[in-house]
DNA sequence: TTGCTTTTGCAATACGATTGCAAAAAGAAT
DNA sequence: ATTCTTTTTGCAATCGTATTGCAAAAGCAA
């Protein structure tokens, strides 16, 4: 499926700025922070319009984010063979972001009476690229 | 073992403001972010005391730090029964911050040549308390 | 009490996240 | 193609937490 496609099943306007962010992630594999893209892509757009549709792309389900150790947000384009809660891997070195497909998460045992409302797996580390540097 | 020791093992100095900080988490269960605690001591204290402190606390192991899922840290007092990677919960509605003893988290199995730096496993939802108001 | 080291207080700054608003662009209706 | 409505963009401002430089104050050992 194109890029329009994506955009116009999510009921998004297709404008330049998000085909060029689609474009942008699809080319690569590993995460990016907004001030990290806005670093990538602002000649092209601007600082807010680049948040904007991070979250609008995440909230339809394209892009993936997760918060590194540090608390910044990283958006990683989606991959569909996942289901399921499972941990995320950060690259401390280049970043990349993978999703450790055999690290489901299974339901937190809580104290009676405590409600679940959303889990979070963070590993962080060095790639196997990364580490062997 | 009271205060003065706690601070003299870890070889820092005894001073007002680290008692007064010990003083107060000592006397809550629940954890608190900077800006809270800032709230609650600043008549007798700077900002950046109570930052720097935590960060010394925390490095000697007397101060618990986890980030919520805001990314904002949040502190709470050490207890000392507790070995070994365990899971964070977080209660949203009142900042409550429980360690998940019966929740180990053992060893990731993370692809060949990964190296593992760090791990957090966060729960939030609703403590039993707050979840029945 | 002296002298050295650590800590504090204040002020400034860093930095990512977020928003208001008017102009521009997209897309539906005609 | 033109008009109209809604969404999106760009710019600038602002928020909130984290962090640091530096001189003065406090802690502590000799």
């Amino acid at each position: 499926m194109n890029f329009e496609n994506t955009l116009k099943n999510s009921g998004l306007r297709v404008t330049q700025p998000r085909i060029a962010i689609l474009k942008f992630f699809n080319a690569s594999n590993r995460s990016y922070s907004l001030p990290e893209l806005e670093e990538k892509l602002k000649v092209n757009m601007d600082r807010a319009t680049i948040y904007r549709n991070l979250l609008s792309l995440h909230k339809n389900g394209i892009l993936h984010q997760v918060k590194d150790s540090n608390g910044v947000n990283k958006y990683i384009q989606t991959k569909r063979d996942i289901a399921g809660n499972h941990a995320h891997f950060i690259c401390l070195n280049c970043g990349k972001l993978e999703c450790l497909n055999n690290m489901l998460i299974n339901t937190p045992n809580l104290p009676e009476g405590y409600v679940l409302k959303r889990q979070e797996y963070l590993v962080e580390g060095q790639c196997g690229h990364c580490a062997n540097l």
